[in-house]
DNA sequence: TATTGTTATACTCTATAACTATA
DNA sequence: TATAGTTATAGAGTATAACAATA
């Protein structure tokens, strides 16, 4: 027992930072950025930002979502999701529906167009990950993005 | 050759997209703000924010450097790092020194009480760093430090 | 009292254009 | 002409406060 807790507090202090670059979140960040202005690029071409792109798409994987679900499932506030869903919600790629037990409530639907459009959207971005991750092997990008989602997931409402 | 090349295409396939969650943006992009809120938590002790740190870290690592080398080295505007290096300036971090065969560049050498603060407030990120990445193991943190590295290193002056 | 959708607003970060001085 | 440092400004993205309607 207190050997194990003893391992672990060596593991722990195992990962020596020295310089900028030693950190992950400095590489996270810079790693983001790059992939970032890949995504932005390949949105272009269909009048579309990542987070618009990220909206509909919570749509179209969760029929009924309300607005402010999507905000707690992506991590935005309430308040600027309404420019981005008015815009998607005026080209048609989804409709509003009163929930009749919460009136508060408007449940989200993708519309065919919307759903076709999202699928575009989502590939062409997948598209161009193959190019931002030229580097690494198929087997990294899956272990990347395990990693990754282990970090920011089940970290509650609140980072934490 | 040619089996090898299509095992290539084949692997380069490999990673299947449906999700929005199977982007490895947008979990490099979760990611990556999940560890910011931490960075800009600890720094906040120290009045500081993330950029002012990879400015200092900057000028501590390669004594001489000017300010438009650290903009290329971070991937910042110079318009932007102007503010950045008045407060650190006058906070008594670093100071400027004329080049003498080049009077159009400042050199910047960090001053002890720069480089001291500097190692402070990397230890402050450093240590905020294993709550944050409490759920990998050493080396996963170290595996992921690489993979994020190759990511967006050695990438060329402009995204590429 | 709490939540939804919304408006208005502020703040931060980043991007662009232009200027000067030097090369 | 090209670059360094600088200024001013514009644009995103995000955050906060408040509101009416509803629970």
């Amino acid at each position: 027992m207190s050997l194990t807790n003893q391992n672990d507090q060596v593991e722990t202090r195992e990962v020596c930072v020295r310089r900028l670059d030693d950190l992950i979140g400095y590489n996270l960040r810079r790693a983001s950025v790059f992939d970032l202005l890949g995504a932005v690029a390949a949105l272009e071409a269909v009048n579309a930002r990542p987070v618009a792109m990220s909206v509909l798409l919570s749509i179209i994987e969760t029929p009924g979502i309300s607005a402010a679900e999507i905000c707690r499932a992506l991590g935005m506030q309430r308040a600027n999701i309404v420019p981005v869903l008015a815009e998607l919600e005026q080209r048609g790629f989804f409709l509003r529906e009163s929930d009749r037990s919460d009136q508060r409530v408007q449940r989200l639907f993708a519309t065919v167009k919307g759903e076709e459009e999202g699928a575009r959207w989502l590939a062409l971005v997948a598209e161009r990950e193959n190019e931002t991750f030229h580097r690494l092997t198929p087997a990294e990008r899956r272990q990347l993005r395990s990693l990754l989602a282990r970090i920011w997931q089940e970290s509650g409402p609140k980072q934490g």
